[in-house]
DNA sequence: TTGTATGCGTTATCAG
DNA sequence: CTGATAACGCATACAA
C-alpha cells in the first residue's frame, strides 16, 4: 500500500498525491478531494519513515526529562504534562517520544542526535533557566521548540506557553497575609530555575512593600527528604513561621508529615500551602490549600503551539498558559494567637 | 554525514559499514574495528529513518496507555514504568513512543498503524485481560511485544515479565491474619483485569482454607471518588471490617481520608494496606503499609526483555519481575478488642 | 572478505 | 495542473 496505489486509484500521479497530502498548491480542489477519498478507501497514510528520509515531517515530537529517573513517578507534573501533550498532538497524528537525560550534556547530545537523524520535528522544553544553553543550541540546530515558561519569550527565541509565577506567588501571599500571617517562610525548588527565582523575587517584593521582614527561603531539590528536612528546620526555630509555602506538593506533603510528627497542628498552629496542585494535595488530611493550575491543559496548549510552529514559516508568538487559581482547602487558617 | 563518508574514511565500501554496524558476519574483526573507529571519529550513527525504510529497526518502542488521560498523573505507576522502560531502552539507544488511547478499538488501531508504517519495533503491554484481543492482533501483525503480566505466557504468545499477584495477595493476608484480623475487606480495581481476578481468587482461597467468611470485595475504576465511596460503604456496615486492603495506593489514600473524616482511627480502629507502593504511601500519615514492588525495575526488565526479543529469531521466554515485599508502616496494627 | 547495484516510499524538481 | 525522474541514507542480494 503506497502512494502509487492511491494515485492509481484516483487516476492521478504520485506527485499529485503528495501535493494533496501536504496541502500545497498546484492541484485542483476537485482532484484533491478525489485523492483524499481514494486514500481513505484504501486506508493509506504517508509512511512516516519515508517522509522523514526526504526531510519532511517525522510525525514525532520529543520531550526530554532531566530529572533523576526515579523521581519521575513522585511528582504528578510530568505525568500530567505528558497526558496533555499527548492530547494536543494526537489531533494531528503526531506521537510523543520521551527520553530521560541525566544531565545537561546528555540533554544537549540528544537534541543534536534528534536533529541529525530528523528523528523529531520539534521539542518541548521544561524548567527554563536564565541564559538557558538549550535555547541557544536549539536555535543553532534549527530545531523547532516551545518552552513551558513564565513569560513571553524575547523575539527570535522559541515561543513559550507561560504562567506568570510572580503573579501566582503574590496571589497566594495576599491570601495568607489577609488571614493575618506575618511570618511566612518558603521551601523552594532549586534556585537555578527561572520559576524559582521569579517566586523568590515576587515574595521579596511583596514583603518589602508591606515593611515585613524578608522571608526565610530554603531551597531544595524537590525531594521528599529535603522537604522534610527544611520543614523540620523551620519548625524548630525560636520564632517559627505561622505559614509555610512549598514550591511543590511533594514538598508540602513531606512538610505536613513533619508537622504532624512534631505535634504541630495544621492549620491551627501552622498553615501550609503549595504552589503545585495534584491528586495528592486533595487526598491527604488536612487537604492542602494550593495554587492550582491545569497541567494537562498546559501540555495541550504547548502541543498545539508547537504544531502551529511547525506549520508556520516564521516565528510564532508566545501565549499565556492556563489560569492559576487559589484552591482554599483545609491546611490554611488564621494564625493562632500566641 | 552518511555511511559513505564513514566507508571512505575507513577505506571500505558502504556495505562493509552496514555489516559492521549490524553485527553480521562477512567482515574481519580488524576492519570492523577500523570502521567503528572511523564512525566514532566522524560522530556518525545510522540514520533511523533510512533504517526503518529498509525494514530494519526504527529504534523506537511503543507504549499505549489506555486510561483516561486525566488520570495519568494521579497514579505513579505509569510514570515509574515509563522511567524504567526508558532506562532499559536507553542502553541500546532505543527511544520510547507514547500514545494514549481512549478505548480498545483505538488501541488496536494504533498497533495496526505502527506496524504498517514500521513506526515502532515492538510494544509493551500493560493490564492484560483474559483472552486479551490485543495479543491476538499483535501476533497476527507480527509486532513483537512484551506483557507486564502475572504469570509466564503460554507458548506462542508474547513473553511476560510477571509478578505473581496471587502470592502477593497471600503474603499480605497472612500478615493481617497474624495480626488477628478476621474481617478483612478489599477495595479492588476493575474485574476485567487479570491481576484483579488473581487477587480475588487468592483471597477467596486464603479465607476458605481458614474457614473464614468470604471477603467483601468492592470493585472500582481506581478513581479517588470510587475508592472513597467504597470505604464509606464498608465503614458504615453493622459489622465493619477491621482491615481493608486496597488495590492501589490512590484508593488506599482516599480510603484513609474517609476513615479520618468518619472519626475511625487508623490503625487503632481500622488497618489499611495497599497492594501498590509509591511516594504517596510514604508521605501520608499514618504512612501506609504496602506490598512494595519496584515499578521502575519492572519497566527496566520489560525493556530489556523486549530488546532481547527484537534480537532473537524465535520466541524468548517469560521471566519473573522484581520481588514484591511487605513494607510494614503505620497503617496496620492488631484489631482493637471490641 | 569486499565492492556494486538495487529497492524501500516519499518528496522535490523540472519538463510537459 | 500533471507526469516522469532523481534524490534521501541505508540494507541486502549478488557478483567479484
Amino acid at each position: 500500500m503506497t502512494s502509487a496505489d492511491v494515485a492509481h486509484r484516483a487516476g492521478v500521479s504520485t506527485s499529485a498525491v503528495s501535493y494533496a497530502f501536504n496541502g500545497r498548491p498546484g492541484i485542483s480542489d476537485e482532484t484533491r478531494a478525489r485523492i483524499h477519498a481514494a486514500a481513505k478507501e484504501l486506508g493509506w497514510r504517508p509512511n512516516s519513515a519515508a517522509r522523514a528520509l526526504t526531510g519532511a515531517r517525522a510525525g514525532l515530537v520529543g520531550l526530554v526529562i532531566k530529572r533523576p529517573a526515579r523521581s519521575l513517578g513522585t511528582e504528578a507534573f510530568y505525568a500530567d504534562l505528558i497526558a496533555g501533550l499527548q492530547a494536543g498532538l494526537q489531533e494531528q497524528h503526531v506521537a510523543l517520544s520521551l527520553l530521560v537525560a541525566s544531565d545537561l550534556e546528555d540533554e544537549l547530545a540528544i537534541y543534536r542526535e534528534w536533529t541529525r537523524d530528523r528523528r523529531v520535528d520539534g521539542v518541548v522544553l521544561t524548567d527554563p533557566r536564565q541564559g538557558d544553553a538549550r535555547l541557544d543550541l536549539l536555535a543553532a540546530l534549527g530545531l523547532p521548540a516551545v518552552v513551558l515558561g513564565n513569560h513571553p519569550s524575547p523575539p527570535g527565541q522559541a515561543p513559550t506557553v507561560w504562567i506568570d509565577d510572580g503573579a501566582v506567588t503574590t496571589s497566594l501571599l495576599e491570601y495568607l497575609w489577609a488571614l493575618g500571617h506575618r511570618r511566612i517562610a518558603r521551601v523552594s525548588g532549586p534556585e537555578k530555575y527561572e520559576h524559582t527565582l521569579r517566586r523568590t523575587n515576587a515574595m521579596a517584593a511583596f514583603l518589602a512593600e508591606r515593611d515585613a521582614a524578608p522571608a526565610e527561603v530554603i531551597a531544595t531539590d524537590y525531594s521528599e527528604s529535603e522537604g522534610a528536612h527544611a520543614a523540620r528546620y523551620l519548625l524548630s526555630r525560636p520564632a517559627p513561621p505561622t505559614a509555610v509555602v512549598f514550591d511543590s506538593d511533594v514538598l508540602a506533603v513531606a512538610g505536613l508529615g513533619v508537622a504532624q510528627e512534631m505535634g504541630v497542628r495544621v492549620p491551627r498552629d501552622l498553615s501550609i500551602a503549595s504552589f503545585d496542585d495534584s491528586a495528592m494535595a486533595r487526598l491527604v488530611r488536612p487537604r492542602l490549600t494550593t495554587m492550582s493550575r491545569d497541567t494537562v491543559e498546559f501540555g495541550e496548549r504547548a502541543a498545539r503551539l508547537l504544531l502551529r510552529q511547525l506549520d508556520a514559516d516564521g516565528p510564532v508568538a508566545s501565549e499565556p498558559g492556563p489560569v492559576v487559581t487559589l484552591s482554599v482547602r483545609d491546611s490554611t487558617a488564621p494564625p493562632a494567637a500566641r
